[in-house]
DNA sequence: TCCTTTTTGCAAATAATTTGCAACTACTAA
DNA sequence: TTAGTAGTTGCAAATTATTTGCAAAAAGGA
């Protein structure tokens, strides 16, 4: 996925510009299959720039739809990038002693959600699900 | 449920103390179903104490196994007294608009967490799980 | 009632995140 | 190329939730 190039696209038709924070950023992102905190981000930056750029640009990416925050429950977001089209909706699994994480693909069965919906008249249903356990190293 | 004969029994087993702000407080859970938040408790209290008390209160009551730590991805912790015995495990649907609550008792198959444990050979696993959608008001 | 240990209130410290603002820079229209 | 304009950034200060140090106050037992 050539993501700058598209994150390039969608900038220019919002009228938005492409800089150099919001380009390391991205490679950062790019480089990583988990997500990362707001401070690893900053810190993995070559050429760096002040945090709160960082937080404006996770805000923007998380707007365009090219990243994607997630909560493990520690008072720190995390943002993941996800494919051009795709929601990224999907979960965790995270060691709770050493906090390594396992992507997680699978989920419940649509029904759940759906059932859930219907019983109490809600529309448009979304869900946040982590898993969380103690993986083979800290056993 | 007698949380408070039970609440008090359990302290004295730990050498703790049955105080003022204390039992204002587990009054204050009984009488709501949905999680609150600290200061919406301390708000509630009819006889203030300080902040503090409340998150100090809150931390040795999670400790006892009393309440249940909830979290709605919006950065405030929020706590639901539970039953003497139970863990609590449950799950809540919150509107995205105006923030209802309904409490969800459903959960999906044991078997796709112990398939996702086994798959990645963590134990011990746990999850958090929060839906969101629009309720029937707010549609 | 007295003593010891636990609690509390208060203020200050943390930590993540947001925001105001002036200086700066990416694009663009000429 | 060169202004001109709108969007960005750095910096410092503000916010918000939560934690913590400490001395004064209260609880429970002897
Ligand atoms: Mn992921
Ligand atoms: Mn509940
Ligand atoms: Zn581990
Ligand atoms: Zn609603």
């Amino acid at each position: 996925m050539d993501s700058l190039r598209q994150f390039t696209h969608r900038l220019r038709r919002r009228d938005r510009r492409i800089t150099g924070p919001r380009q390391a950023i991205l490679e950062t992102l790019r480089a990583q299959e988990h997500p990362l905190a707001i401070r690893q981000i900053h810190d993995a930056l070559h050429e760096p720039c002040d945090l709160a750029t960082v937080y404006r640009a996770m805000h923007m990416l998380e707007d365009m739809g090219m990243v994607k925050r997630f909560d493990f429950g520690d008072g720190t977001a995390r943002f993941e990038l996800i494919a051009e089209g795709d929601d990224g909706h999907h979960h965790h699994l995270i060691c709770r002693n050493c906090a390594t994480v396992v992507e997680i693909e699978e989920c419940f069965s649509k029904k759940l959600e759906q059932r859930i919906a219907n019983q109490n008249g809600f529309t448009a249903l979304t869900h946040k699900l982590e898993f969380f356990g103690l993986c083979p190293t800290c056993q």
